[in-house]
DNA sequence: CGCCTAATATATCTGTTAGATATCTCTGAC
DNA sequence: GTCAGAGATATCTAACAGATATATTAGGCG
């Protein structure tokens, strides 16, 4: 149950916003939820008839013949209502970057300063979106009662991203006081240098 | 492939620190790279198994009766040395305080609040983990080539706590200027409260 | 004016994965 | 010597992501 009602959670929040189909639905939770959250086809189908079984949502004629339109229901609104409420279920870590430094000593003193060089520039990036996405919301969604919790996600990836450019900084010092060892270098342990 | 081959190099990494039953491998990850990945047995067993029929482990005779300790070989120790060479797979988003925050104005501005306050607390208490930690092992593995690769893991979590501290603040303060909406609080609207 | 092609939309399908569970082994107490 | 309980081992199931198969529309071209 822990991690189905999350997606549960999603689909009904999204239908929440506006009526919509399934592929719509996966295309907002994408655009709008994307940076902390996402949902697959394979998993929005088989939600949707679940809820649609339970009368949480109301299949419409959809857009195109044969498709769909999801209209949430009172009990669907009450029910997302009982589902925000429930504890958070975390998912299991999986940081790829971390995995490969803790075993730098074999990977190697060169790729671990470039996987560092490439997680800060990306962290820059990213900061700087949510940067953007924040003073265009701000303008943009001025007065609407749902902005300051979309800003708190926006600020969250921000702070995020300030982290691990921080950390990022601090781990290419550490690095750079280690000797290169050619033994755990690339394939070509090109003895010219010194 | 792209996951798989991420378990595979967890496994390959824990056997090439030593030789572990399989037991004793998920015991490995949990513990020792337990702040940024998983595995758990289901993955284990059938990895393991595939490693031995490639030659990258052995299976020996176990500490208990039909069990059994795998050891790396090295072509195992070359894949390993391959594997961390592979482009990271980003595992997909799923942060669900945030979900529960972007739909804020359904849950109400009293239980955003509160789970405010616990995720800080819990990143206050990782993050004292993870000073403890880094002082512990910095005192314990002094000189090992291993330790600066380890510290940064280490420091990473220690990083990322202190960005949800200072995030959850700045939410908290945005919070604070909602008005408590009584229609979206808990079932039982308290009229006593002015 | 109709056909063909490509883009978009829709739904299902398959292999991977997490976590629970069933079984077995050992240790220590009575 | 036997029993109970903790710990260890392996498998099993349902959730899941991403890829893929199918259908529908719109727009260009004959």
């Amino acid at each position: 149950m822990a991690r189905r009602s999350q997606t549960e959670t999603a689909v009904l929040g999204g239908l929440s916003m506006q009526p919509m189909t399934a592929y719509a639905l996966r295309e907002a939770i994408r655009d709008v939820l994307g940076h902390f959250w996402s949902e697959s086809f394979g998993q929005i189908y088989p939600t949707l008839n679940a809820l649609e079984q339970q009368g949480h949502v109301e299949r419409r004629e959809g857009p195109r013949s044969g498709s769909s339109t999801f209209v949430i229901t009172a009990s669907g609104t009450a029910r997302l209502r009982e589902l925000l409420s429930e504890p958070i279920a975390a998912s299991p870590p999986r940081n790829g970057l971390l995995l490969r430094l803790f075993f730098g000593r074999t990977l190697g003193v060169r790729k671990c300063r470039e996987l560092l060089l490439e997680a800060k520039a990306d962290a820059e990036r990213s900061l700087a979106e949510y940067d953007d996405l924040a003073r265009t919301l701000s303008a943009e969604e001025e007065g609407s009662p749902d902005l300051p919790y979309v800003l708190m996600t926006v600020s969250a990836g921000g702070h995020g991203a300030e982290g691990v450019i921080a950390w990022a900084d601090e781990a290419l010092a550490m690095l750079a006081g280690i000797p290169a060892d050619d033994s755990t270098n690339d394939a070509t342990p090109t003895d010219g240098e010194s």
